[in-house]
DNA sequence: AGCACGCCGACT
DNA sequence: GTCGGCGTGCTC
């Protein structure tokens, strides 16, 4: 017998854990074990977890290692090129390789151990047994319940130390624990309908047809099924027939199939599918031909790819990008390759996914956070078991998907901050993710926006990126004309009351007049954001967080936007018991109401996060609007999200303050984007020029002059001047440090003491610590430093010296109980 | 992240 | 005195 030298996995884990876990391979699983498989280990005690095998080796650690529990799948469920991915993630956004692989693959791939509580029923109770109040309680549930986790039993009982009664009872075997492990995943089955023959064994079949020559539908549905798995074409596969499919031809019955079966003819199996099945049949595409300018600006984007990897389009709204994008897709695919086209989550809408659909049929596979688990799997899975070309719609975390072979990759909307994950970590910008992924399959990338990210367009102007250019609308359709109408003025020569001036009101009401539609932005939901007692200045604050409530009139309470908690709204001011409690403000409740009153014939509807909570009402909302089944759509910045209206001739900004008075070096990046954007939504279709009016108190804000002329260039110039002035982005990065303690003054010496320490390596690379606009959520006082460093630093070397700085002062007091975390590239 | 262990205050 | 709270440190 040869010994074999013992080997050993890394093993990445899907926890905050900086380090992989090294496990013995078990001499069977040597062959089969590879990069990339998923293996069940155990990790601490009790619990299991599925890991991946980062790296195999032989060299045997100083300490005792555990052997792996089993292999979960023959070949790897995670790529190469995925895994390398998910180190330049942790790499680069500074958190754990497990975090990456915890946010990347679908819980349904992921089983794990829970610890789950039984009665145990062999235990007898004798008299002088004595429960404590907790644990009767633990009883008395288990009694119903039978089986329970502890998580479920804490959430149950609102016992914060459940573990540990349930240990007590253990101890005094009144119940049973048991680790088990959860397989969450529910593979879909179908019947399929088999024939008890061989093929081309015709003999049988006549004897068949002999069989059931009297009876008709019987007859029928063995047609029927010959016909359908294409039996008599030789030369071709079989298809599989489903049961469903068969029983939906005239005639043919449950009766009748269970006759056939009983007959033994026909069998029954039930299998295993894929809820999205692969395509094996040709590509079938259809496409829309582009105009002249869409043909020059495609032509364009060709040319550059020639020796960029990385192309900007920059067209205007309603210029037809997705005509574009569409045709590269299918050259794309033509090629061989798969296609991952990104998109802000909110934009993923029927809209835009029937259109993709007519052209690439079941070549799309979409991919979102709104899809059940199960579902997420099974797009994994034919991923990886296909190679097939194929293009993948999807959010922000499609970029983890196990890809083959990547030949382009598509970021509509590249400036959206909603491709930055903000909580938990990793916190990754999709769109650079995918910029990095598509390097690693040697694929191109277009990026596409009206209103580029400034960082984004400095890497194209300054020929890193590709620069293509569409300045002409779709037929022509003039850009909306832009008024900025001064509320203080409107307020002082009282021509406005309200928060609706007289040219939004006067431009509505001829739109209405003309059967067109108008939209109505206010970012900002609920009925009024301030609440005051008059007598006695009193506000609601929420319990949790450092901000006011926000009045929601409908259902009467007073809501924190940030943490959800909610009060009810008092009639009697609680510091003074004066009945003087006024609100103030405009949020899109009242806005709707208001609009409502000036124009009572007209259909008024609101979209904001309150009334597109349940499932399908944002679609429904979307969908009656645009078959103009209302008049004015009221909504915050959800109603900006690339909607294409054709009706929409006027669109009004009630309050633009609000988004220019924002205090950090991205404000006006932002409010130019979210002006430009919601004045895109004006006019698009309808031949006639829209008007947007944005009413504002500082009308000479120069981002509304560059709004008003459309002007991005001009934005641009001016904004990276600034950029430049004061070293922001671009030309450095910015990493976020923050520090969330539950006591306040300890948040705030934990971050003087980091601040402190930062500056005697980085200098004056260090800004802050402040408080950032909401210093506290849900509990946790947060304080932030922002370290600017070199745009062209090194990733791992400031990783390294952030390490340091929070392990020298990591035996300080203050720091005992500070959760430290970080965010490069904040948006 | 979980989980066990160990050290403190408030109640039978 | 014990029960139940929370802080600390480790997991291959």
């Amino acid at each position: 017998m040869i010994l074999m030298k013992p080997m050993f996995a890394e093993i990445i884990l899907p926890l905050p854990l900086s380090s992989t876990f090294t496990y013995e391979i078990p001499s069977e699983m040597e062959s089969s074990l590879q990069v990339g498989s998923r293996v069940l280990v155990q990790f601490g005690r009790k619990k299991f977890y599925t890991g991946i095998v980062e790296s195999v080796h032989s060299t045997m650690p100083a300490y005792e290692v555990k052997p792996l529990m089993a292999l979960l799948d023959p070949r790897p469920a995670v790529r190469y090129p995925q895994m390398k991915l998910w180190k330049w993630i942790s790499e680069y956004y500074l958190c754990s390789v497990g975090e990456v692989y915890k946010a990347a693959v679908p819980t349904g791939l992921k089983p794990e151990s829970e610890t789950s509580v039984t009665l145990n029923q062999d235990f007898e109770a004798d008299s002088d047994t004595h429960f404590t109040e907790r644990q009767a309680i633990v009883i008395q549930l288990l009694e119903q319940k039978k089986r329970m986790s502890i998580s479920e039993i804490s959430i149950a009982t609102g016992l914060a130390n459940a573990a540990g009664t349930v240990s007590q009872l253990l101890q005094a075997g009144v119940v049973e624990v048991d680790e088990r492990i959860v397989e969450k995943y529910r593979p879909k089955k179908q019947t399929f309908v088999v024939l008890d023959a061989e093929r081309g064994d015709n003999e049988k079949l006549h004897s068949f047809f002999d069989r059931i020559k009297r009876a008709r539908q019987q007859e029928n549905a063995l047609v029927s099924y010959l016909d359908k798995s294409g039996w008599m074409r030789q030369a071709a596969p079989l298809h599989d027939v489903p049961r469903a499919e068969l029983l939906e031809v005239p005639g043919v019955t449950p009766g009748v199939l269970k006759a056939l079966v009983d007959k033994g003819i026909l069998r029954m199996e039930r299998r295993v599918i894929n809820r999205f099945n692969s395509v094996s049949d040709n590509i079938e595409i259809s496409l829309v031909q582009l105009s002249a300018g869409q043909r020059k600006a495609m032509d364009e984007i060709r040319r550059l790819f020639r020796d960029k990897d990385v192309v900007l389009l920059h067209g205007l709204t309603g210029s037809g990008k997705t005509e574009i994008y569409n045709h590269l897709i299918a050259a794309a695919l033509k090629d061989g390759t798969q296609v991952l086209y990104l998109v802000p989550e909110i934009s993923l809408t029927t809209q835009l996914t029937d259109r993709l659909r007519r052209a690439f049929g079941n070549r799309l596979i979409v991919y979102h956070s709104k899809f059940t688990d199960n579902e997420r799997v099974d797009i994994w899975k034919r991923l990886l078991t296909d190679n097939e070309p194929a293009v993948v719609l999807g959010a922000r975390s499609s970029v983890f998907l196990p890809f083959a072979r990547l030949g382009l990759v598509i970021v509509d909307e590249e400036h959206e901050a909603s491709f930055k994950q903000y909580d938990p970590a990793p916190r990754y910008n999709a769109r650079d993710v995918a910029t990095v992924l598509a390097s690693m399959h040697g694929a191109r990338v277009l990026l596409g926006s009206a209103t580029p990210s400034v960082e984004t367009f400095y890497k194209a102007s300054s020929g890193k990126y590709g620069l293509a250019s569409l300045y002409e609308r779709f037929e022509g359709a003039e850009l909306p004309e832009v008024e900025i109408v001064d509320m203080k003025e409107q307020r002082k020569k009282k021509i406005s009351h309200g928060s609706l001036s007289r040219p939004l009101m006067h431009e509505m009401r001829e739109a209405i007049g003309e059967e067109l539609q108008g939209i109505v932005f206010q970012n900002r939901r609920g009925f009024a954001p301030m609440v005051i007692c008059r007598t006695c200045g009193w506000t609601p604050k929420c319990d949790n967080c450092d901000v006011s409530l926000v009045y929601h009139k409908k259902i009467n309470l007073l809501k924190c936007h940030y943490c959800g908690f909610t009060s009810l709204m008092p009639r009697v001011c609680p510091a003074c018991e004066g009945i003087d409690i006024e609100t103030y403000g405009y949020g899109t409740e009242r806005i709707a109401e208001e609009v409502q009153e000036i124009f009572k014939e007209s259909r008024i509807s609101r979209m904001d996060l309150d009334t597109t909570r349940n499932k399908d009402a944002f679609q429904e909302i979307i969908e009656n609007f645009s078959a103009h089944r209302s008049d004015i759509l009221v909504g915050t910045q959800m109603v900006t999200k690339g909607l294409d209206f054709e009706k929409v001739k006027v669109v009004g900004v009630i309050n633009a303050d609000t988004l220019l008075n924002f205090p950090d070096f991205r404000s006006d990046e932002r409010a130019f984007n979210m002006l430009e954007q919601v004045a895109g939504r004006a006019g698009r279709r309808n031949g006639t020029r829209g008007k947007v009016i944005i009413q504002t108190t500082r009308p000479d804000d120069p981002v509304l002059k560059f709004v008003k002329d459309h002007d991005y260039q001009g934005f641009y110039h001016h904004e990276i001047i600034e950029r430049k002035r004061y070293s922001y982005p671009p030309f450095t990065k910015v990493i976020g440090i923050y520090l969330k303690n539950k006591d306040s003054v300890l948040a705030d010496r934990a971050a003087t003491a980091m601040t402190m320490k930062l500056c005697e390596i980085f200098g004056s690379r260090v800004l802050g610590p402040e408080k950032p606009f909401v210093s506290r959520v849900a509990l946790w006082y947060i304080q932030s430093i922002m370290l600017k460093v070199e745009a062209g630093a090194s990733m791992s070397k400031v990783k390294r010296l952030l390490r340091e700085c929070h392990v020298a002062i990591s035996g300080l007091p203050e720091m005992k109980a500070t959760m430290v975390y970080y965010d490069v590239d904040p948006v």
